[in-house]
DNA sequence: GCCAACGTTGGC
DNA sequence: GCCAACGTTGGC
C-alpha cells in the first residue's frame, strides 16, 4: 500500500466538495510527471488530499483510491477545457485514478507546517518550486503527517 | 536537437 | 496581481 499527494484548488474542487460526492474521477491532470505517478497509483492506496491556491493551503483530509488506471473522460470531451483531440479511447492518453472520501483532518495542515516539520527530501510538497500535483509521499512521511493531522 | 518564446502553476 | 519556477511549443 502507497501514499500520495493530490493537489487541488478547492475553489474547484476541495475536500467537502469529495465529501459531498463521496467519490470521484480525479480529472484534469495534464502533465506527464503527474500522469506517470497515476499510473503507478493502486486500489487501496491513501492519498492526502492537498488545497493550492487558497487560505490556508495545505492538507485538508484523506481520501482512499478505489479505482486504478481510470481513463480521464474529460479527455474525450470536446466541450471540456481538458479535452485533448490526440487521445482516443482506444489509445488514451490520461489515466487516472477514481477516490473515495476517507476523512477530513480537524484542521487544515499548512504549508508552514509542513515546511517546519519535514525536509524536501523527506516530503516533496515542500520542495521549492514543486509544481507537480500527483506525488508519492513516503510511508514514514505519511505516519507522522496522520499524527500531526490526529493530533488536531 | 536546441532553445527562445510562451503558457501555467501556485505561493505570496 | 506579481512573479519564480517550471513545462510545452515550434522555428530553425
Amino acid at each position: 500500500m502507497n501514499y500520495w499527494l493530490l493537489k487541488s484548488e478547492p475553489s474547484v474542487f476541495g475536500i467537502e466538495h469529495l465529501q459531498k460526492v463521496k467519490s470521484a474521477v480525479w480529472d484534469g491532470v495534464r502533465n506527464y510527471q503527474a500522469r506517470n505517478h497515476l499510473r503507478t497509483v493502486e486500489i487501496g492506496d491513501l492519498a492526502f488530499f492537498y488545497h493550492s491556491n487558497s487560505d490556508p493551503t495545505g492538507l485538508a483530509g484523506l481520501c482512499k483510491v478505489i479505482a486504478a488506471n481510470v481513463a480521464d473522460p474529460t479527455q474525450f470531451d470536446p466541450k471540456s477545457d481538458y479535452y485533448d483531440p490526440k487521445s482516443t479511447p482506444a489509445e488514451p492518453r490520461w489515466q487516472t485514478v477514481k477516490v473515495e472520501y476517507v476523512e477530513t483532518f480537524p484542521r487544515v495542515i499548512t504549508l508552514d507546517e509542513l515546511k517546519a516539520s519535514f525536509t524536501p527530501d523527506e516530503l516533496l510538497v515542500v520542495r521549492k518550486g514543486m509544481r507537480l500535483s500527483v506525488m508519492p509521499v513516503t510511508e514514514a512521511a505519511a505516519k507522522r503527517l496522520l499524527k500531526i493531522a490526529r493530533a488536531g
